[in-house]
DNA sequence: TATGAATGAGAGTTCATTCAT
DNA sequence: AATGAATGAACTCTCATTCAT
């Protein structure tokens, strides 16, 4: 009875995603530890017990949880192609952004708990955050040596331009401030783009 | 004997601040939930109810930790002037790596429970945070208002410029990298003061 | 279903009545402070964590024993009418030791917590004792209006009259004499209201 | 030197005495468990350890004040002589409500830990309450014999006798009214006598 | 003698996890 | 599969007692 096992199945695999959807929440929210699974288990209409036939441990909740986080965010890394022009590099930004936004409780999760525990931190998101600096990197490096960008590090510049970008979106992330709507999404991207590329400074002879 | 009272109290002042430090420790690396008093009592060498002579409970020590963290980010805030030179943008950003550096456990302990706690980030985090951010909205606004800089959102080039400012320091807070020497602070500041005015493109006409 | 639910609710009701009936025989026999949550949970033969989805905490438990205690002991106060003949008085009083009698670890409890607190003296005891003396008092000044009681104090009288009538019952409710009888109880109480009536003293003209 | 030793035995037990007068009360109050060490080290104006210089634990502190209590009670048993007169009775019943007032503390400190304690009330209490409940019943049975008093258990006459007696002192000893005047006194006794002896009742004939 | 900081056994309580229903 | 009562390890905190000063 290959369909009656794989409809079970599918119910199963229904009932985890809704399951970490809540629970993702609910971490995000109170933090790992201070989470009771008896709170988790209230917020899916659900007693403590069933959460066990679809979760070994608690732990292992949240592992799923930093797991589905970490792929999440791995969508950033694999661009299509490296982008160059200003509309290019705005529209990448804009689409990270939604990225973030649209799995918000996981990435909160996934940064709340990377900050505290190294193990994590080097298994879910040090990866990603590297495949993420590099191709940067590379990018401005290539500039420097062509000529067109001044010569900084670039790997500190790096970082600044993640800084940048990151930052309207931290209180986001934090859960103080709403996600931003698709026009705030591309002024973000604009505005950092242009920042990180002209400075903020009017040119005397412009 | 009044001499005998205060040799006391200054020793009582200075055992708590001994026990602070090494809280603030555990506490930046494990989190507030996960570690335990015993193991604050461990690492300072002392029995686990001798710390109770110190602080009412183990939620008091992570306040009185907060408050310190919270008091030192303050000094961020209360510049004498506001600067306006590059040199004078550069010291100040310098001198505020200076202080996040150096107290860094009770700053990452902030950080880790303001991102859980609502009522912590309002309470230690949320004004410091305003009050740093207002003097720069202020000074964007003013510059794009003499013609000086581009028109902006002043808020959100309020929010990039600290991004990209904690950015290299972010890595440092987390425990990852080890604190940078002053001529890497330099460096960082001069780095992010000179991107955000001019932009690290080469500019044609120079 | 319903019939689930009700089955439960009255298993955890009948569960309460246990642990109540037990932990008030350790509190009368140790005292709240000095008996252990291990030690009822042990004579319960039941995990120290079990009592907790019981009772919110050991104060809890104590004061729904005293809230039962309180309760039974009212049952003395809400009598369906003033007793006027010998008989009347008599079997009243018989009633009210097999109250006291049938409850006995929680009236035990009960007087000696209030004996210690002055916020359940005022809570759990004071109001039933003032029930209990009005209508003694008000019984005893109308007779003596009516000039056939001597004119004596009536909120002495009164007081003296409960002593009286407790006294046989201390040692019983101490845990050092065993529950009377009803034929003790009848004794008891025909005693205490003829001497209380005519005192010890053979009446010459008898 | 005996003299300087005696002056300061002499010293040494003044200081205990107050200890045991501040103890008693702070005991009286809250119970023994109740009351910490150094709660009453700091009523007495004391450091917790200087204690330990004049007794060897709380529980020795205890045991001296149950001590103390149960010598002042003995005062009672110990009569010069069996009153037999009205007057004499009142006037022996008026002086042992004076040595209940004058050592109210260690009274109620005795009966809170007797009500508790089986051991406590056999070392310190049963035997005194024997001592008194004797000559009592002895006296009635007398009577009885001699055809003075009605026929009644001369073991339950004298425990209604002692709860008559007591009842108008058990609020003073609970700490809940105020320490009777002298007049109270006497009217406390005679009422007692006179009910026990007549009974509440008019005499027909009188 | 007096002090009070240090001690650590032992208390109350929580909550992830199990398992009979 | 779903339930939630039972479990007990692990935690925070208290306080009688000790002892260096």
């Amino acid at each position: 009875m290959p369909d009656r096992t794989s409809r079970r199945e599918r119910r199963h695999a229904r009932r985890r995603k809704e399951i970490l959807a809540v629970a993702a929440r609910v971490f995000a929210t109170k933090g790992y530890r201070d989470a009771t699974v008896s709170e988790i288990a209230a917020a899916l209409d659900m007693a403590d017990g069933t959460l066990y036939n679809y979760f070994a441990s608690k732990r292992d909740l949240l592992l799923a949880i930093l797991d589905k986080a970490s792929t999440d965010v791995q969508v950033l890394v694999s661009l299509p192609h490296v982008p160059r022009t200003r509309e290019d590099l705005v529209s990448t930004l804009v689409s990270a952004y939604a990225v973030l936004v649209d799995h918000l409780p996981f990435v909160r999760t996934l940064l709340m708990e990377a900050w505290a525990d190294d193990a994590i931190l080097q298994h879910y998101l040090a990866q990603q955050l590297a495949h993420i600096r590099q191709p940067i990197a590379a990018y401005i490096r290539a500039r420097i040596e062509a000529g067109d960008f001044c010569p900084v590090d670039p790997l500190l510049a790096t970082q600044m331009v993640l800084g940048m970008v990151a930052a309207p979106v931290v209180s986001v992330l934090r859960g103080t401030a709403l996600p931003p709507s698709p026009e705030q999404r591309q002024l973000y991207a604009e505005t950092a783009i242009d920042i990180l590329m002209d400075g903020v400074r009017v040119r005397a002879e412009q």
